[in-house]
DNA sequence: ACCTGAACACCGTTCAAGT
DNA sequence: ACCTGAACACCGTTCAAGT
Protein backbone atom coordinates (compact mmCIF):
# COMPACT_ATOMS: atom_id res chain seq x y z
CA UNK A 1 0.00 0.00 0.00
CA UNK A 2 2.46 2.34 0.70
CA UNK A 3 3.77 3.96 -2.28
CA UNK A 4 7.15 5.92 -3.08
CA UNK A 5 5.65 7.46 -6.22
CA UNK A 6 4.57 11.12 -6.02
CA UNK A 7 0.93 11.59 -5.76
CA UNK A 8 -0.53 14.70 -7.33
CA UNK A 9 2.76 16.83 -6.81
CA UNK A 10 3.16 16.13 -3.53
CA UNK A 11 5.92 15.21 -1.30
CA UNK A 12 5.67 11.51 -1.54
CA UNK A 13 8.19 10.63 1.90
CA UNK A 14 5.68 8.27 2.75
CA UNK A 15 8.99 5.43 3.76
CA UNK A 16 10.18 5.10 7.20
CA UNK A 17 13.45 6.36 7.83
CA UNK A 18 15.81 9.10 6.77
CA UNK A 19 14.90 10.47 3.12
CA UNK A 20 17.49 9.00 0.31
CA UNK A 21 19.85 11.72 -1.05
CA UNK A 22 18.10 14.06 -3.70
CA UNK A 23 14.72 13.57 -2.43
CA UNK A 24 13.22 16.33 -0.94
CA UNK A 25 13.05 16.97 2.78
CA UNK A 26 10.13 18.20 4.99
CA UNK A 27 10.97 21.46 5.57
CA UNK A 28 9.79 24.51 7.81
CA UNK A 29 8.95 26.04 4.59
CA UNK A 30 6.72 23.33 3.57
CA UNK A 31 5.18 22.62 5.97
CA UNK A 32 4.00 26.05 6.74
CA UNK A 33 3.00 26.58 2.88
CA UNK A 34 0.68 23.66 3.61
CA UNK A 35 -0.93 24.91 6.89
CA UNK A 36 -1.50 28.92 5.58
CA UNK A 37 -3.87 26.84 2.63
CA UNK A 38 -5.42 24.88 5.09
CA UNK A 39 -6.18 27.97 7.45
CA UNK A 40 -7.32 29.99 3.66
CA UNK A 41 -9.75 27.26 2.58
CA UNK A 42 -11.00 25.65 5.74
CA UNK A 43 -9.86 28.45 9.07
CA UNK A 44 -8.00 28.05 12.00
CA UNK A 45 -9.98 25.27 13.59
CA UNK A 46 -9.73 23.44 10.61
CA UNK A 47 -6.01 23.00 10.99
CA UNK A 48 -4.97 20.55 12.88
CA UNK A 49 -0.96 18.36 13.05
CA UNK A 50 -2.41 15.07 11.84
CA UNK A 51 -4.46 16.93 9.03
CA UNK A 52 -1.40 18.77 8.51
CA UNK A 53 1.20 15.94 8.15
CA UNK A 54 -1.87 14.27 6.01
CA UNK A 55 -1.92 16.64 3.52
CA UNK A 56 2.05 16.90 3.47
CA UNK A 57 2.14 12.94 3.16
CA UNK A 58 3.83 12.26 5.92
CA UNK A 59 3.32 10.99 9.87
CA UNK A 60 2.37 13.57 12.34
CA UNK A 61 5.10 13.14 14.23
CA UNK A 62 7.29 13.82 11.15
CA UNK A 63 6.43 17.87 11.69
CA UNK A 64 7.97 17.37 14.80
CA UNK A 65 11.70 17.82 14.03
CA UNK A 66 10.90 20.74 12.22
CA UNK A 67 8.80 23.23 14.53
CA UNK A 68 8.20 22.60 17.87
CA UNK A 69 4.16 22.61 18.25
CA UNK A 70 1.49 23.28 16.89
CA UNK A 71 1.91 27.03 18.49
CA UNK A 72 4.84 27.46 16.35
CA UNK A 73 3.28 26.61 13.48
CA UNK A 74 0.89 29.33 14.00
CA UNK A 75 2.94 31.67 15.06
CA UNK A 76 5.55 31.09 11.84
CA UNK A 77 1.97 31.21 9.95
CA UNK A 78 1.72 35.20 11.66
CA UNK A 79 5.09 36.02 10.47
CA UNK A 80 5.00 34.52 7.23
CA UNK A 81 2.04 36.86 6.23
CA UNK A 82 3.46 40.40 7.54
CA UNK A 83 6.65 39.44 5.94
CA UNK A 84 4.40 40.08 2.56
CA UNK A 85 3.17 43.30 3.63
CA UNK A 86 3.23 45.58 0.41
CA UNK A 87 3.80 49.24 1.77
CA UNK A 88 3.14 51.48 -1.50
CA UNK A 89 5.23 54.14 -1.75
CA UNK A 90 3.55 57.44 -1.96
CA UNK A 91 4.16 60.15 -4.45
CA UNK A 92 6.44 63.10 -3.30
CA UNK A 93 3.86 65.50 -3.37
CA UNK A 94 0.83 64.03 -1.80
CA UNK A 95 -0.09 65.73 1.41
CA UNK A 96 0.41 63.78 4.90
CA UNK A 97 -3.53 63.28 5.09
CA UNK A 98 -3.21 61.09 1.91
CA UNK A 99 -0.10 58.87 2.91
CA UNK A 100 -1.69 58.35 6.18
CA UNK A 101 -5.26 56.79 4.21
CA UNK A 102 -2.96 55.00 1.76
CA UNK A 103 -1.00 53.07 5.27
CA UNK A 104 -3.94 52.27 6.76
CA UNK A 105 -5.50 50.51 3.26
CA UNK A 106 -2.12 48.89 2.80
CA UNK A 107 -2.44 47.52 6.05
CA UNK A 108 -5.72 46.40 5.92
CA UNK A 109 -5.12 44.24 2.62
CA UNK A 110 -2.59 42.59 4.19
CA UNK A 111 -5.17 41.10 7.18
CA UNK A 112 -7.31 40.28 4.72
CA UNK A 113 -5.52 38.77 2.79
CA UNK A 114 -5.69 35.93 4.78
CA UNK A 115 -9.08 36.69 6.84
CA UNK A 116 -8.94 33.14 8.89
CA UNK A 117 -5.74 34.01 10.21
CA UNK A 118 -7.09 38.21 11.33
CA UNK A 119 -7.95 36.90 14.74
CA UNK A 120 -4.87 35.16 15.09
CA UNK A 121 -2.90 37.85 13.80
CA UNK A 122 -4.90 40.28 16.32
CA UNK A 123 -4.78 39.26 19.16
CA UNK A 124 -1.39 38.21 19.34
CA UNK A 125 0.63 40.94 20.99
CA UNK A 126 4.00 39.68 19.53
CA UNK A 127 2.01 39.19 15.94
CA UNK A 128 1.05 43.35 16.31
CA UNK A 129 4.68 43.85 17.03
CA UNK A 130 5.91 42.54 14.05
CA UNK A 131 2.86 43.80 12.15
CA UNK A 132 4.36 47.82 13.74
CA UNK A 133 7.65 47.47 12.37
CA UNK A 134 6.66 45.39 9.43
CA UNK A 135 3.78 47.85 8.20
CA UNK A 136 4.08 50.92 10.56
CA UNK A 137 6.54 52.56 8.98
CA UNK A 138 4.62 54.77 6.65
CA UNK A 139 2.06 55.45 9.21
CA UNK A 140 4.83 57.31 11.49
CA UNK A 141 6.59 58.70 8.30
CA UNK A 142 2.97 60.59 7.02
CA UNK A 143 2.58 61.72 10.88
CA UNK A 144 6.11 62.80 10.94
CA UNK A 145 5.27 64.91 7.60
CA UNK A 146 2.62 66.62 9.55
CA UNK A 147 4.71 67.98 11.78
CA UNK A 148 3.25 66.45 15.13
CA UNK A 149 5.40 65.75 18.04
CA UNK A 150 6.37 61.93 18.60
CA UNK A 151 4.34 61.76 21.71
CA UNK A 152 1.21 62.87 19.44
CA UNK A 153 2.44 60.50 16.48
CA UNK A 154 2.74 56.81 18.55
CA UNK A 155 -1.23 58.20 19.90
CA UNK A 156 -2.43 58.69 16.27
CA UNK A 157 -0.71 55.56 14.90
CA UNK A 158 -1.92 53.55 18.20
CA UNK A 159 -5.46 55.09 17.35
CA UNK A 160 -5.75 54.12 13.82
CA UNK A 161 -4.50 50.77 14.31
CA UNK A 162 -6.63 49.79 16.96
CA UNK A 163 -9.31 51.07 14.48
CA UNK A 164 -8.33 48.88 11.97
CA UNK A 165 -8.09 45.81 14.14
CA UNK A 166 -11.45 46.33 15.61
CA UNK A 167 -13.13 47.05 12.05
CA UNK A 168 -11.15 43.78 11.46
CA UNK A 169 -12.64 41.90 13.41
CA UNK A 170 -16.25 42.45 11.99
CA UNK A 171 -15.26 41.85 8.76
CA UNK A 172 -13.32 38.62 9.41
CA UNK A 173 -16.52 37.02 10.49
CA UNK A 174 -18.39 38.37 7.52
CA UNK A 175 -17.69 36.33 4.34
CA UNK A 176 -19.30 38.90 1.74
CA UNK A 177 -18.32 42.82 1.40
CA UNK A 178 -21.76 43.96 2.45
CA UNK A 179 -23.48 42.38 5.66
CA UNK A 180 -27.55 43.35 5.96
CA UNK A 181 -27.86 44.10 9.16
CA UNK A 182 -31.32 45.94 8.92
CA UNK A 183 -33.66 43.18 9.65
CA UNK A 184 -31.35 42.09 12.44
CA UNK A 185 -31.52 45.27 13.92
CA UNK A 186 -35.24 46.32 14.02
CA UNK A 187 -36.16 43.24 14.77
CA UNK A 188 -33.97 43.37 17.91
CA UNK A 189 -35.07 47.00 18.65
CA UNK A 190 -38.34 45.81 18.45
CA UNK A 191 -38.43 43.15 21.06
CA UNK A 192 -36.53 45.67 23.88
CA UNK A 193 -39.09 47.12 26.28
CA UNK A 194 -40.85 50.07 24.40
CA UNK A 195 -38.25 53.37 25.63
CA UNK A 196 -35.49 51.56 26.59
CA UNK A 197 -33.83 52.39 23.52
CA UNK A 198 -35.05 55.47 21.95
CA UNK A 199 -32.27 57.31 20.17
CA UNK A 200 -31.33 53.89 18.75
CA UNK A 201 -34.90 53.27 17.64
CA UNK A 202 -35.21 56.60 15.67
CA UNK A 203 -31.87 56.30 14.03
CA UNK A 204 -32.79 52.88 12.59
CA UNK A 205 -36.26 54.25 12.13
CA UNK A 206 -34.67 57.67 9.71
CA UNK A 207 -32.29 54.95 7.82
CA UNK A 208 -34.70 52.72 6.89
CA UNK A 209 -34.39 48.86 6.10
CA UNK A 210 -32.06 49.68 2.84
CA UNK A 211 -29.97 52.33 4.82
CA UNK A 212 -29.14 49.86 7.51
CA UNK A 213 -27.16 47.74 4.68
CA UNK A 214 -23.57 48.24 5.92
CA UNK A 215 -20.50 48.13 2.97
CA UNK A 216 -17.54 47.28 4.67
CA UNK A 217 -15.49 49.44 2.06
CA UNK A 218 -17.67 52.60 2.52
CA UNK A 219 -17.72 51.81 6.36
CA UNK A 220 -13.87 51.89 6.49
CA UNK A 221 -13.18 54.75 5.10
CA UNK A 222 -15.68 56.78 6.77
CA UNK A 223 -13.95 56.05 9.66
CA UNK A 224 -10.65 56.96 8.35
CA UNK A 225 -11.93 59.79 7.20
CA UNK A 226 -12.90 60.44 10.81
CA UNK A 227 -9.86 59.87 12.66
CA UNK A 228 -7.49 61.41 10.72
CA UNK A 229 -10.32 64.73 10.74
CA UNK A 230 -9.38 63.86 14.27
CA UNK A 231 -5.76 64.11 14.15
CA UNK A 232 -5.68 67.37 11.82
CA UNK A 233 -8.20 69.01 13.89
CA UNK A 234 -5.88 68.03 16.95
CA UNK A 235 -2.81 69.32 15.06
CA UNK A 236 -4.62 72.68 14.26
CA UNK A 237 -5.43 72.99 18.10
CA UNK A 238 -2.01 72.54 18.81
CA UNK A 239 -0.80 75.46 16.57
CA UNK B 1 -17.26 6.12 46.83
CA UNK B 2 -19.70 8.23 45.92
CA UNK B 3 -21.62 10.53 48.69
CA UNK B 4 -24.86 12.35 48.47
CA UNK B 5 -23.69 15.03 50.76
CA UNK B 6 -23.18 18.20 49.31
CA UNK B 7 -19.15 19.22 49.80
CA UNK B 8 -17.87 22.80 49.80
CA UNK B 9 -21.76 24.33 49.07
CA UNK B 10 -21.75 22.94 45.90
CA UNK B 11 -24.64 20.73 44.42
CA UNK B 12 -23.95 16.94 45.32
CA UNK B 13 -26.19 15.38 42.85
CA UNK B 14 -23.64 12.11 42.51
CA UNK B 15 -26.66 9.97 42.07
CA UNK B 16 -27.94 8.20 39.09
CA UNK B 17 -30.72 9.36 37.75
CA UNK B 18 -33.90 11.88 38.58
CA UNK B 19 -33.30 14.07 41.42
CA UNK B 20 -35.09 13.45 44.27
CA UNK B 21 -38.08 16.11 45.13
CA UNK B 22 -37.02 19.23 46.89
CA UNK B 23 -32.87 18.09 45.86
CA UNK B 24 -31.78 21.09 43.67
CA UNK B 25 -31.46 20.75 39.99
CA UNK B 26 -28.81 21.42 37.20
CA UNK B 27 -29.69 24.22 35.74
CA UNK B 28 -28.67 26.73 32.63
CA UNK B 29 -27.73 29.43 35.44
CA UNK B 30 -26.01 27.25 37.36
CA UNK B 31 -24.03 25.84 34.43
CA UNK B 32 -23.09 29.32 33.25
CA UNK B 33 -21.95 30.49 36.90
CA UNK B 34 -19.81 27.83 36.93
CA UNK B 35 -18.50 28.16 33.03
CA UNK B 36 -18.01 32.19 33.78
CA UNK B 37 -15.96 31.21 37.00
CA UNK B 38 -13.30 29.07 34.74
CA UNK B 39 -12.96 31.40 32.12
CA UNK B 40 -12.28 33.89 34.60
CA UNK B 41 -9.91 32.16 36.47
CA UNK B 42 -8.20 30.29 33.49
CA UNK B 43 -9.33 31.48 30.25
CA UNK B 44 -11.45 30.49 27.33
CA UNK B 45 -9.45 27.81 26.79
CA UNK B 46 -9.45 26.25 30.51
CA UNK B 47 -12.78 25.72 29.48
CA UNK B 48 -13.76 22.29 28.91
CA UNK B 49 -17.45 20.59 29.36
CA UNK B 50 -15.81 17.45 31.09
CA UNK B 51 -13.87 20.07 33.32
CA UNK B 52 -17.05 22.02 33.59
CA UNK B 53 -18.65 19.05 34.82
CA UNK B 54 -16.13 18.11 37.18
CA UNK B 55 -16.52 21.80 39.18
CA UNK B 56 -20.39 21.02 38.98
CA UNK B 57 -20.38 18.02 40.49
CA UNK B 58 -22.27 16.22 37.83
CA UNK B 59 -21.40 13.71 34.49
CA UNK B 60 -20.31 15.43 31.94
CA UNK B 61 -23.57 14.62 29.62
CA UNK B 62 -25.88 16.05 32.28
CA UNK B 63 -25.06 19.50 31.02
CA UNK B 64 -26.49 18.90 27.38
CA UNK B 65 -29.63 18.43 28.92
CA UNK B 66 -29.67 22.14 29.58
CA UNK B 67 -27.61 23.03 27.08
CA UNK B 68 -27.08 21.76 23.60
CA UNK B 69 -23.41 22.02 23.40
CA UNK B 70 -20.55 23.87 24.14
CA UNK B 71 -20.96 26.30 21.81
CA UNK B 72 -24.43 27.09 23.25
CA UNK B 73 -22.40 27.79 26.67
CA UNK B 74 -20.12 29.96 25.55
CA UNK B 75 -22.58 32.02 23.62
CA UNK B 76 -24.14 32.05 27.14
CA UNK B 77 -21.76 32.92 28.61
CA UNK B 78 -21.41 36.42 26.38
CA UNK B 79 -25.31 37.01 26.45
CA UNK B 80 -24.78 36.81 30.07
CA UNK B 81 -21.89 39.16 30.16
CA UNK B 82 -23.73 41.82 27.91
CA UNK B 83 -26.82 41.74 29.92
CA UNK B 84 -24.98 43.39 33.03
CA UNK B 85 -23.78 46.54 31.15
CA UNK B 86 -23.77 49.23 33.55
CA UNK B 87 -24.46 52.67 31.85
CA UNK B 88 -24.20 55.77 33.88
CA UNK B 89 -27.09 58.08 33.13
CA UNK B 90 -25.18 61.54 32.44
CA UNK B 91 -26.27 65.13 33.90
CA UNK B 92 -28.14 66.64 31.69
CA UNK B 93 -26.34 69.92 31.44
CA UNK B 94 -23.22 67.44 29.99
CA UNK B 95 -22.41 68.39 26.44
CA UNK B 96 -22.33 65.42 23.81
CA UNK B 97 -18.81 64.87 23.81
CA UNK B 98 -18.65 64.03 27.57
CA UNK B 99 -21.57 62.47 26.91
CA UNK B 100 -20.14 60.13 24.44
CA UNK B 101 -17.05 59.64 26.14
CA UNK B 102 -18.79 58.28 28.84
CA UNK B 103 -20.53 55.94 26.64
CA UNK B 104 -17.19 54.46 24.91
CA UNK B 105 -15.60 54.20 28.89
CA UNK B 106 -18.43 52.46 30.25
CA UNK B 107 -18.35 49.73 27.11
CA UNK B 108 -14.63 49.72 27.62
CA UNK B 109 -15.80 48.92 31.44
CA UNK B 110 -18.21 45.95 30.21
CA UNK B 111 -15.48 44.28 28.19
CA UNK B 112 -13.15 44.38 30.98
CA UNK B 113 -15.10 42.92 33.88
CA UNK B 114 -14.90 39.58 31.90
CA UNK B 115 -11.02 40.14 29.68
CA UNK B 116 -10.93 36.36 29.40
CA UNK B 117 -14.36 36.22 27.28
CA UNK B 118 -13.47 39.49 25.39
CA UNK B 119 -11.37 37.94 22.60
CA UNK B 120 -14.91 36.18 22.14
CA UNK B 121 -17.15 38.46 22.40
CA UNK B 122 -15.50 40.85 20.01
CA UNK B 123 -15.24 38.58 17.51
CA UNK B 124 -18.31 37.28 17.39
CA UNK B 125 -21.31 39.56 15.13
CA UNK B 126 -23.79 37.96 17.10
CA UNK B 127 -22.74 39.19 20.58
CA UNK B 128 -21.59 42.10 18.79
CA UNK B 129 -24.71 42.52 17.74
CA UNK B 130 -26.11 41.84 21.35
CA UNK B 131 -23.91 44.31 22.31
CA UNK B 132 -24.89 47.36 20.24
CA UNK B 133 -28.77 46.94 21.39
CA UNK B 134 -27.52 46.84 24.74
CA UNK B 135 -24.53 49.14 25.30
CA UNK B 136 -25.16 51.07 22.41
CA UNK B 137 -28.20 53.56 23.19
CA UNK B 138 -26.09 56.38 25.04
CA UNK B 139 -23.56 56.69 22.06
CA UNK B 140 -26.62 57.00 19.69
CA UNK B 141 -28.12 59.27 22.30
CA UNK B 142 -25.01 61.86 22.41
CA UNK B 143 -24.99 62.00 19.18
CA UNK B 144 -28.58 62.95 18.14
CA UNK B 145 -27.87 65.63 20.85
CA UNK B 146 -24.88 66.86 18.82
CA UNK B 147 -27.28 67.44 15.99
CA UNK B 148 -25.34 64.85 13.33
CA UNK B 149 -28.10 62.97 10.74
CA UNK B 150 -28.63 59.56 11.22
CA UNK B 151 -26.16 58.35 8.73
CA UNK B 152 -23.18 60.24 10.38
CA UNK B 153 -24.53 58.85 14.11
CA UNK B 154 -24.08 55.33 12.26
CA UNK B 155 -20.94 56.07 11.45
CA UNK B 156 -19.47 57.75 14.18
CA UNK B 157 -20.52 55.30 16.50
CA UNK B 158 -18.98 52.01 14.14
CA UNK B 159 -15.87 53.84 14.42
CA UNK B 160 -16.23 54.61 18.42
CA UNK B 161 -16.55 50.91 18.78
CA UNK B 162 -14.34 49.40 16.36
CA UNK B 163 -11.25 51.67 18.38
CA UNK B 164 -12.85 50.47 21.35
CA UNK B 165 -12.56 46.38 20.24
CA UNK B 166 -9.33 46.96 18.35
CA UNK B 167 -7.88 48.38 21.90
CA UNK B 168 -9.50 45.61 23.93
CA UNK B 169 -7.55 42.70 21.83
CA UNK B 170 -4.51 44.69 23.02
CA UNK B 171 -5.47 44.96 26.66
CA UNK B 172 -7.12 41.72 26.85
CA UNK B 173 -3.83 39.67 26.11
CA UNK B 174 -1.63 41.79 28.65
CA UNK B 175 -2.37 41.45 32.20
CA UNK B 176 -1.01 44.33 33.81
CA UNK B 177 -2.28 48.26 33.51
CA UNK B 178 1.40 49.19 31.81
CA UNK B 179 2.71 47.52 28.58
CA UNK B 180 6.49 48.18 28.65
CA UNK B 181 6.92 47.97 25.03
CA UNK B 182 9.96 49.84 24.85
CA UNK B 183 13.23 47.51 25.01
CA UNK B 184 10.99 45.29 22.58
CA UNK B 185 10.69 48.03 20.18
CA UNK B 186 14.25 49.09 20.32
CA UNK B 187 15.65 45.87 19.57
CA UNK B 188 13.14 45.00 16.63
CA UNK B 189 13.99 48.38 15.33
CA UNK B 190 17.81 47.65 15.72
CA UNK B 191 17.36 44.37 14.22
CA UNK B 192 15.96 45.96 10.85
CA UNK B 193 18.44 46.65 7.71
CA UNK B 194 19.28 50.44 8.32
CA UNK B 195 17.10 53.13 6.34
CA UNK B 196 14.15 50.38 6.55
CA UNK B 197 11.90 52.54 8.96
CA UNK B 198 13.76 55.89 9.46
CA UNK B 199 11.06 57.34 10.40
CA UNK B 200 10.12 54.80 13.10
CA UNK B 201 13.24 54.72 14.45
CA UNK B 202 13.40 58.64 14.55
CA UNK B 203 10.06 58.56 16.78
CA UNK B 204 11.48 55.67 19.16
CA UNK B 205 14.70 57.40 19.55
CA UNK B 206 13.05 61.18 20.58
CA UNK B 207 10.36 59.55 22.99
CA UNK B 208 13.30 57.55 25.04
CA UNK B 209 12.84 53.90 26.66
CA UNK B 210 10.64 56.23 29.26
CA UNK B 211 8.11 57.56 27.01
CA UNK B 212 7.51 53.87 24.90
CA UNK B 213 6.26 52.99 28.49
CA UNK B 214 2.66 52.57 27.49
CA UNK B 215 -0.12 52.97 30.04
CA UNK B 216 -3.51 51.39 28.57
CA UNK B 217 -5.88 54.17 30.41
CA UNK B 218 -4.14 57.03 28.89
CA UNK B 219 -3.85 55.42 25.77
CA UNK B 220 -7.82 54.75 25.93
CA UNK B 221 -8.39 58.06 26.49
CA UNK B 222 -5.79 59.79 23.70
CA UNK B 223 -7.44 57.84 21.06
CA UNK B 224 -11.00 58.77 22.36
CA UNK B 225 -10.50 62.33 22.79
CA UNK B 226 -9.17 62.44 18.54
CA UNK B 227 -12.26 60.20 17.64
CA UNK B 228 -14.64 62.21 19.69
CA UNK B 229 -12.31 65.87 18.32
CA UNK B 230 -13.30 63.93 14.61
CA UNK B 231 -16.60 63.65 14.49
CA UNK B 232 -16.63 67.34 16.35
CA UNK B 233 -14.72 68.67 13.54
CA UNK B 234 -16.37 66.74 10.92
CA UNK B 235 -19.47 68.47 12.05
CA UNK B 236 -18.37 71.82 12.04
CA UNK B 237 -17.38 71.22 8.25
CA UNK B 238 -21.32 70.03 7.74
CA UNK B 239 -22.15 73.81 8.84
C1' DA C 1 19.60 13.13 10.79
C1' DC C 2 15.16 12.36 9.76
C1' DC C 3 11.00 9.79 9.87
C1' DT C 4 7.60 6.43 11.98
C1' DG C 5 4.30 3.65 15.21
C1' DA C 6 2.38 2.94 19.33
C1' DA C 7 0.84 5.00 23.27
C1' DC C 8 -0.85 8.62 26.69
C1' DA C 9 -3.82 11.88 28.31
C1' DC C 10 -6.91 14.50 26.77
C1' DC C 11 -11.21 16.49 23.90
C1' DG C 12 -16.82 17.04 22.42
C1' DT C 13 -20.62 14.37 21.67
C1' DT C 14 -24.03 10.15 20.57
C1' DC C 15 -26.58 6.63 22.33
C1' DA C 16 -28.57 3.26 25.30
C1' DA C 17 -29.47 2.42 29.95
C1' DG C 18 -30.73 3.49 34.73
C1' DT C 19 -34.28 5.61 38.30
C1' DA D 1 -37.60 14.03 33.34
C1' DC D 2 -33.14 13.96 34.51
C1' DC D 3 -28.78 11.85 35.13
C1' DT D 4 -25.12 8.32 34.04
C1' DG D 5 -21.55 5.00 31.69
C1' DA D 6 -19.55 3.30 27.94
C1' DA D 7 -18.13 4.24 23.56
C1' DC D 8 -16.72 6.85 19.21
C1' DA D 9 -13.98 9.73 16.70
C1' DC D 10 -11.14 12.90 17.36
C1' DC D 11 -7.03 15.98 19.47
C1' DG D 12 -1.54 17.40 20.64
C1' DT D 13 2.45 15.40 22.10
C1' DT D 14 6.18 11.96 24.34
C1' DC D 15 9.06 8.32 23.65
C1' DA D 16 11.36 4.43 21.77
C1' DA D 17 12.40 2.36 17.54
C1' DG D 18 13.60 2.10 12.63
C1' DT D 19 17.07 3.32 8.58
Amino acid sequence: MASEVNEGGRRGARRAGRPRAGEQHLSRAAILDAALEIVDRDGIEGLTMRRLAGDLGVNPMSIYHHLPGKAAVVSGLVDEVFSRVHVIAPGDGEPWQDRLKEAARAYRRTLRAHRNLALQIVSDPAAVSTAVVAAGEPFYAALERAGLPPRAIVEAVDTLVDFIHGFMLGEASNPSGTFDLGPELVRRVAALPPGTAPALARVAGALGEAGLRYEFDAGFEAGLALIVTGIEAARGARG
